[in-house]
DNA sequence: GCCAATTCCTTGATATTTGAAGTAATTGGC
DNA sequence: GCCAATTACTTCAAATATCAAGGAATTGGC
């Protein structure tokens, strides 16, 4: 083992811990504000970004779960009426999700106290020191996205 | 809403990310490889750590979860025998975990797989540029773990 | 046009995690 | 020493996640 596997291994156990106690403080502060979590979150970020709705699987690729897991809820969601489902016209196999008006009213005022929330946590480091970190994890990203043998 | 909160939020989604990616690899590769998961490990990986052992409480504080979730695992990881649990002669509340000689074995040859495939990852960074990631990361955390107000 | 392969989603069985409530043991103020 | 408060852990139900199997619709080769 060298040095750098140490080193490694140090890294990813504080990227581990620093990413779930964010996660956490988020979480527990959705819930306390408003009722809500951050998968669900999550969810209602992805449908804000696109007017148009998304399908089942681009919501479960884009939040990182599974199928089953994105129908669990996008049924609970739908019963509190801040996403629609629609057959899609082209293909109805697939379900079209949308926010609904009171979906949007909803996600709104979570997204702005979640964009404190963040910035509050971030506002340690510095701009330059934000732009280091975000660069760097994309190489990380990026590798763990395309897996390639050690060599 | 400055600049800087949605860079901070930027930051924040590729760490979330970017930590679910790995966590995922490395899960997924334990089970092909061992049959076991990211969150047995990191437990075997505490206890390893500590000669004497470790009280269910502490076994929570370090792997982050909460303590119902340490003494589900820990019932299993004994039912495997990887693992004793004794009554503390200090005090007959606690309960003291302990790697058993099996368990050791088990995980000295996981740790030995797992360590080659974080270093693996992390390798498309330069030794420079995992302490720059480490030193900030740890700048977060450190604001996470004690929380103060905006001001 | 027809059928096998594929895609999209749901379902149901399981697995895991949390959170709140309960039990047992310890501690500290008196 | 005694009792209220605290601490350590377990239990149980509910929330959330995975996985494999299945049904419906679409596609592509012929």
């Amino acid at each position: 083992m060298s040095t750098g596997d140490l080193e490694s291994l140090r890294l990813w156990l504080r990227l581990f811990t620093t990413t779930t106690l964010v996660e956490r403080q988020l979480d527990s502060a959705l819930k306390r504000e408003f009722s809500s979590t951050l998968p669900r979150f999550d969810l209602l970020a992805q449908l804000e970004r696109a007017p148009d709705g998304l399908r089942m699987g681009e919501l479960s690729e884009r939040i990182l779960t599974t199928g089953g897991n994105v129908t669990w809820l996008v049924r609970a969601l739908e019963a509190e009426k801040l996403v629609t489902r629609r057959v899609s016209p082209t293909d109805r196999r697939a379900a079209i999700v949308r926010l609904t008006t009171a979906g949007k009213r909803h996600f709104a005022a979570m997204a702005q106290a979640h964009e404190h929330w963040i910035a509050d946590i971030f506002a340690t480091l510095s701009p330059d020191d934000r732009r280091a970190l975000h660069a760097r994890l994309g190489v990380v990203k990026d590798r763990v996205r395309s897996p390639r043998s050690t060599t």
